[in-house]
DNA sequence: ATGGTCGATAGTCGA
């Protein structure tokens, strides 16, 4: 089983890199960010047309989440409890006995912004969240773009980025305080190489520059991490014409 | 050079 998660930056534009992507990687599960389309424009028909459903929380212009998978559905739920939010960045559902949660966390726009304290305040409630949902879901999944290197290894200059948004303290304790709940980064179960990113910025040419953050996750809950077997990060497509910024990232996990 | 580039949208905002 492959779980996967891609923060496509407007589902409109990379439609067919996702549909090539599906072809090439064939994941169980993709969860996808900033498909910023409201619901009613979401192409169903063309991934039930490759094997696959959908589940979508939508919204024009900004946000907007969504997943796909092989299997359909169950209890498919689109809130953050005691967070009251008009931004779509939530949507889980259940697979059999996979639960998988899909989020985009707000990006802070920069350390001490209103929307930097909006993003703490979310992190606070997601954490809430997920540790009920622990209790309900011993096989969970939280995937998706955090937008938060959770430590230094995840950035490619630490310097330059010391205490900046993306990697300030407080979001950093934060996303620890998520994997105290019993959750583990499923890359770091493995053995890694250095400097293994899954966001450039568009500007001064990051991507070629090797200029990246790892911000896209996949936490584990401990059952999961168990049959976890290998996880990454494709930057295939960050080479493709007219790409995202992100790169799609993804967990394998073995059959019992 | 204190910016840069995208996407959605129609002047800027968000990332």
């Amino acid at each position: 089983m492959r779980v996967a998660s891609w923060n496509v930056n407007s589902l409109r534009v990379r439609q067919e890199h996702v549909t090539q992507w599906l072809a090439d990687q064939a994941p169980d599960v993709l969860g996808l960010q900033e498909i910023k389309m409201p619901t009613a424009d979401f192409p169903v028909e063309a991934f039930q047309a490759v094997g696959y459903h959908a589940v979508v929380n939508g919204q024009k212009t900004y946000n907007g989440v969504a997943l796909l998978s092989r299997h359909p559905p169950e209890d498919v739920s689109l809130d953050l409890p005691g967070l009251p939010d008009s931004q779509k960045r939530v949507i889980a559902a259940t697979y059999g006995e996979l639960r998988a949660i899909n989020l985009y966390v707000p990006n802070g726009q920069s350390v001490g912004s209103e929307k930097y304290e909006y993003k703490l305040s979310w992190l606070d409630a997601l954490k809430a969240y997920l540790e009920e949902e622990l209790i309900r879901y011993p096989r969970l999944v939280v995937m998706g773009d955090f937008n938060i290197a959770p430590d230094d290894r995840d950035v490619h200059d630490p310097e330059t980025w010391r205490d900046k948004v993306l990697c300030s303290g407080p979001e950093r304790e934060r996303l620890a305080g998520l994997l105290s709940l019993g959750l583990q980064d499923s890359f770091r179960l493995f053995e890694q190489p250095k400097a293994v990113f899954s966001w450039w910025d568009y500007r001064a040419a990051a991507f070629r520059r090797k200029m990246g953050l790892r911000i896209d996750l996949l936490l584990v809950s401990s059952a999961l991490a168990k049959e976890c077997s290998a996880s990454n990060v494709d930057i295939g497509p960050r080479r493709l014409e007219r790409p995202s910024d992100h790169a799609p990232v993804y967990a394998d996990f073995s059959e019992d």
